[in-house]
DNA sequence: TTCCTGTTTTTACGCATTTTTTACAATGAA
DNA sequence: TTCATTGTAAAAAATGCGTAAAAACAGGAA
């Protein structure tokens, strides 16, 4: 997936449709709410944004994407008419990957874009996993939902690990057993499920997620 | 001056080119042993640093370039053909400033060289590790909290070290033994605990800071 | 050397928390 | 309804941590 966000509708539309042609998933906004909004949800692989926008200025929001641990990492490329060398330092040095001058062509984006892709492929050091409104961060073992840092015993968070590590996966108990215990044994227990009881109470107020397959096991639903 | 130490000559030209264009002044070397030399005349403002090298690996250079304290504060970008998350963690760990994955672009290449560059100003000289009120200068080798200075012996003060380089993350005894100790072995031992409990009564009056993660090790709060 | 002093490591144990088990209630499919 | 499966409260067991105190160690002074 990849977003664009551009205020010119026409160019805008152009650029979704090349896009698409060039075989990319891509949606694009008219100015930076619809990102944010956006972002929200899906994690785009790489954003193409332009300086010059209505409310927001691309800029601002550039500096936003990277001072944000969870959004830092997508390569961006920045889009605009004023061609001044300013203008593309400024864009650089806060961290974009890339610079297209309007007007360009859509074969150069395409090209660009790939460029980009290409060589952020292997970049992903985080140690952050998302899902929905919870997040963990594995270097300072933490887990907060909406923000606020909730606590887990180690059991908990290992399983919730698992769990954010390949979400929509079921887990039958005896995998969750020889994955986060290191059970060689598999004998009828009920240890799983206490633990996934009070995951489910400490993640309540973000919505029932992790889901019973009965005769199964359990997994943590789509977003 | 920008060092850049790379084995294959048509990359390292196309650097020291485009750092030149960027306003660098940027010299490169083919091996480890062109870095050493050139040290002891001019010390560069960043170095760029290869893993894949003849002679003596990227790995090695960035340890011996951060043990010496003349050149441990030497901002250091590697770079490497090898997208491994090992290799990443531990450049990463052992003080590397940024990295770089090939093959990466030129425009890529700059940008980091900027933030990092931009990132160092605003810490010049390096020898204060700031915390809240706890103040440690490494060049003095002192320690003090809210202008009183405290007086710790050298493994609390080591301790201390590690968590203020590094605030939030999650350190396992393991890890702190062989940080702040040399052991190789990893035995049963409540050395580290004993320790952490002695800084934390020497800090008390700060509030508690270092925390306990039950079954992993310990972290410094985030403030 | 021996003694002294301050630091570091080990040992041992109490305590609090976590984990597991147990037992039973609730649920859902057939 | 029946019966296997799952949820969970409460009890029991196990574990990990903090720390006092003893032991070992290091370095300096006499």
């Amino acid at each position: 997936m990849i977003y664009c966000v551009e205020d010119d509708s026409s160019i805008r539309d152009l650029m979704i449709y090349t896009l698409n042609i060039a075989g990319f998933d891509a949606e694009g906004f008219a100015e930076s709410t619809g990102l944010w909004n956006a972002l929200h949800t899906v994690k785009p692989q790489l954003i193409l944004l332009d300086i010059m926008l209505p409310e927001e200025d691309g800029i601002t929001v550039l500096k936003k994407l990277k001072e944000n641990p969870l959004t830092a990492d997508i390569p961006v490329i920045m889009a605009s008419a004023r061609g001044s060398e300013y203008d593309k330092v400024l864009g650089l040095d806060l961290g974009a990957d890339d610079y297209l001058s309007k007007p360009f062509g859509m074969m150069e984006m395409v090209s660009r874009v790939k460029a980009v892709l290409r060589r952020s492929v292997v970049h992903p050091v985080t140690s952050i996993l998302q899902y929905g409104d919870i997040i963990m961060d594995t270097a300072k073992h933490t887990v907060s939902v909406g923000g606020e840092e909730i606590l887990l015993t180690l059991k908990e968070y290992e399983l919730l690990k698992v769990f954010l590590e390949h979400p929509g996966i079921v887990f039958t108990r005896d995998r969750l057993l020889s994955l986060v215990w290191d059970y060689r044994f598999t004998g009828e227990t009920r240890t799983v499920d206490v633990h996934i009881g009070t995951l489910r109470t400490k993640l309540r107020d973000t919505g029932e997620k992790i889901r019973t397959v009965r005769g199964v096991g359990y997994r943590l639903e789509n977003l």
